[in-house]
DNA sequence: ATTAATGTATTAAATGAATTAATACAAATA
DNA sequence: TATTTGTATTAATTCATTTAATACATTAAT
């Protein structure tokens, strides 16, 4: 169910966030599912347990899941991951609207630029 | 004229380029105008050659000079320093549109939230 | 109460990319 | 031909990121 990768460049606690993430966007994880405990999926994965801890932390900060000691981890009961994914997709939009300002572009320039792109999307 | 503060945690050959783009952008610096040597502003600067070396390549790729073996290195003779950097600004844009596409955002999206940072500009 | 299961916190080790340095090379000029 | 200049290659260093080792804290089950 999760798979990793040890010798990807890509840093083992990010492929679990992705697992996690891909696995709820396409329904197999639904709200409130449980996950697996940290030291569970540790020993399954082969990795160290802070690193899953690391992951699943990650993922509460971002809203995906919630964590409570003791009980577990949870897929976050009101979550639709493809929305918090757009919202984290639209606030990383946001900061590069403002540096682009911030380098003498307008908002009209902006705007061609996002037409040209989106070909009227 | 050209400073640098060995103990910041930005980059000494960063920080070389900045006052390089920052001098021309003000005007101090025209197209045209001679760098110090490689050599001299290395030792003037209290820094490696290479270090001195290496942000006068970037500058070079980036558009700003121009440097021949043997001549010097010249402020680009058709230097706007403003439009390269908006230039450079505007690419990295791009990218940021592509991405926030990919993460599915309309471009109508895009343009609101252009439009809510730049409030009509 | 006690124990077991769980997530959390702290610290240290390891990894790897970015930065700087040492040195040698190549081209242009005087 | 000697000097000045930028360039190239390689190695050392630095530093943030990542992972690991270990101990702690909270919840639930018995």
């Amino acid at each position: 169910m999760f798979q990793v990768d040890p010798v990807s460049r890509v840093p083992i606690y990010e492929q679990l966030i992705n697992n996690v993430i891909r696995l709820t966007a396409a329904g197999v994880l639904k709200p409130g599912d449980r996950l697996p405990p940290v030291r569970t999926l540790a020993s399954e994965a082969g990795v160290n347990p802070n690193t899953v801890a690391k992951a699943y932390r990650d993922l509460e900060a971002r809203g995906f899941i919630c964590s409570v000691v003791g009980k577990g981890s949870f897929i976050h009961p009101e979550l639709t991951a493809n929305a918090t994914l757009k919202r984290e997709a639209a606030q990383t939009f946001r900061e590069a609207c403002l540096s682009a300002r911030n380098s003498g572009l307008t908002g009209t320039e902006l705007k061609t630029i996002v037409d040209d792109i989106c070909k009227g999307g």
